[in-house]
DNA sequence: TAAATAGTTTATTAATTATTAAACAATTGA
DNA sequence: TCAATTGTTTAATAATTAATAAACTATTTA
């Protein structure tokens, strides 16, 4: 079982964080996640087709937004808030909460 | 001399806002405009050449995030800062100060 | 009035990104 | 073991966005 690739804390790109979240896909994701926690991929399925929705997961989980954890064949998925609020304090927070 | 659309603050969209501040030339418009206040377009362009900085200067507009005015043949720019942070509290300073 | 200035807009091409379907991999249950 | 499940990846096409040059507008200065 394949692990997935996670960017240090340090090599987290802001530019890149901005953008995955400007997508209305990831950011319904996102907010999801900062509500609820940990999520597998099947609680996402109304946002779209699993293929699609798979690269969306990819692009969070490059730029440093998501954890994503392989069990049997079940994805499951974090924020990585504590870490974002380490680097980017209050900015995760203004975000999901902007109206 | 037209005038510039500028949106209603409850129009602003975040993920507009987030995409537009995803280009690394548009948050360098932005940070400076953060830390010098108001700016002509004379002072970016060193970011690029001036058709392409009018686009982003655009970008940047349209999304809400900057007010432009003319004034004679010139072209200034602010940030809306007040208002971003009465629609998105904290976004904007945890966005400009990201390291 | 003519030329220069300061920037915007249009049109084009190049580059990115999104979306989908189909193939694939790993795991689980019959 | 075979089929079903749960995603991921690849490959293709469609859609967006970026960058540039050239044309344009309004203003100012000579």
């Amino acid at each position: 079982m394949r692990e997935f690739f996670h960017p240090d804390l340090n090599d987290i790109k802001v530019e890149q964080v901005l953008y995955a979240l400007s997508d209305p896909t990831r950011l319904a994701i996102v907010k999801r996640l900062y509500e609820s926690g940990e999520q597998s991929c099947a609680r996402f399925e109304d946002l779209g087709k699993k293929s699609n929705l798979s690269h969306h997961y990819r692009t969070l989980r490059e730029c440093g937004l998501i954890y994503i954890r392989r069990d049997g064949r079940h994805s499951y998925m974090t924020l990585r808030q504590e870490e974002m609020n380490q680097r980017f304090p209050g900015f995760l927070e203004s975000v999901v909460k902007a109206q």
